[in-house]
DNA sequence: CGAGTGTATGTTGTCAACAACTTTCAGTTG
DNA sequence: CAACTGAAAGTTGTTGACAACATACACTCG
């Protein structure tokens, strides 16, 4: 469903590589959800529908791959994973761990000049999409800010590492609605910055686990009534 | 110095695939020092060396970059990245983040049965070792107690993000002398034992940050001495 | 003599074809 | 009729060759 436009709008130069544009594609269709969990992605089906090779289109898998966006059973293919309540829990894990360093780098770093400025701006337009009751808007800043929180940490590798549990926080999430978005959450953002401004670490770090307590809880309560099996595959039979 | 004897030794199957045996041999050859921090690596030499075709060799590349073992510069090459000292301090800040999320979820999770003999094991392997005097092998087991506590987590993106940071860790360790070997490392992870057995989360996490505080400060002292440019590149001038 | 330029070389990026593997399904046999 | 065997289809894994890019060096021109 992804066009056979090929990659590009005409000019036949790349300005990277292709294998950089597939990939980049790719993990949009990906955490977008428009390539259903359990799928099969075909190499040479992505291929014609870039317009590329299958060499540019395997590098790209390659990378979704080590991301943890997609799982590779060797010789046999590439599928879109679907994720397990357990599986829910343990992205929750990896945030927390990554964000809760995040903050105490921040606070006793030196950083926080003009960072603390772009989160409060990120809350503050939370706040924003909120009283407009766009809750997609309200998801968006929601992982914008926790992007933005782990950058302002100035460490390479907890960035490195975030992307790609940020991915698969999206993956998981897929589009926020009026249901999951609680009514405390543009005020549990608010509170970290505080917190996070005033050195309190702990009290930081508290809120934090109670955000993300709250999330798992929302999200498997989301998935329990209607999915009847929550193993492994989602074959469609013909 | 690889050797150009080819990638396998008779049989002509391969068991997986090659790009996986290529990507391990490489990472092998990577964190054990000698591919020099600074060097470009040619994927038709590693083809070559390897005795295999240049796919399977770029397919390595692709996940070791991704893993943050080796850097690329988009139509120029890879390199073997040459830590600075911040590099350094980054990957303990990133080990810290993970380990004592694992130690964690170790304590409050229902985990823990063989685990702890395991980690046990390893540390009374290490008091041998040191009562022996081998520092290398005190070093491998200190990584070997560090990789079995995060994987008792039971958090497959913990390990998964671990398993690349303890690559990092390896990288930047190199050989561990005598000088590097503080006395105390055993009684250290002893001590982590211990407060996990407690259920002290406080005490096992005190003492796994003053336990990475100290390797820093022993590994910056070892480099500070000797290398004047900690900046870029180890170009050698013909 | 210095600055700019054109070429030469070695690299990575990309491609299309080949080979190996896994699964599926029809056919056969007990 | 069930279970096994064989080929067939479709997939990934691998290869060698081609093209584009970046750098280095020699050359020319001021």
């Amino acid at each position: 469903m992804t066009g056979a436009d090929g990659l590009m709008s005409g000019v036949m130069i790349p300005r990277s590589t292709f294998a950089s544009m597939v990939t980049e594609r790719l993990r949009a269709n990906i955490v977008d959800g428009s390539m259903q969990p359990g799928s099969q992605l075909s190499e040479v089906e992505l291929a014609t529908s870039f317009g590329v090779s299958r060499g540019p289109v395997r590098e790209a898998l390659q990378r979704l791959i080590q991301e943890g966006l997609l799982i590779s059973e060797p010789h046999r293919g590439v599928f879109v994973p679907v994720l397990t309540d357990e599986d829910v829990r343990d992205v929750y894990v990896a945030r927390e761990a990554l964000e809760s360093a995040a903050i105490r780098s921040i606070i006793s770093g030196a950083t926080t000049a003009a960072a603390y400025e772009s989160l409060d701006l990120l809350v503050t337009r939370m706040g924003q999409a909120e009283a407009a009751g766009d809750w997609a808007a309200v998801g968006n800043i929601d992982l914008e800010f926790h992007v933005a929180l782990v950058d302002a940490s100035s460490s390479p590798r907890l960035k490195r590492m975030f992307t790609t549990v940020i991915s698969e926080t999206r993956l998981c999430l897929g589009v926020l609605t009026a249901d999951d978005a609680r009514d405390d959450l543009v005020e549990e953002h608010r509170l970290i910055c505080e917190a996070m401004r005033e050195g309190d670490t702990d009290q930081a770090l508290a809120v934090l686990t109670r955000h993300f307590d709250d999330a798992v809880v929302t999200l498997l309560n989301r998935h329990a009534p209607g999915a009847a099996a929550p193993g492994v595959g989602v074959e469609e039979m013909s």
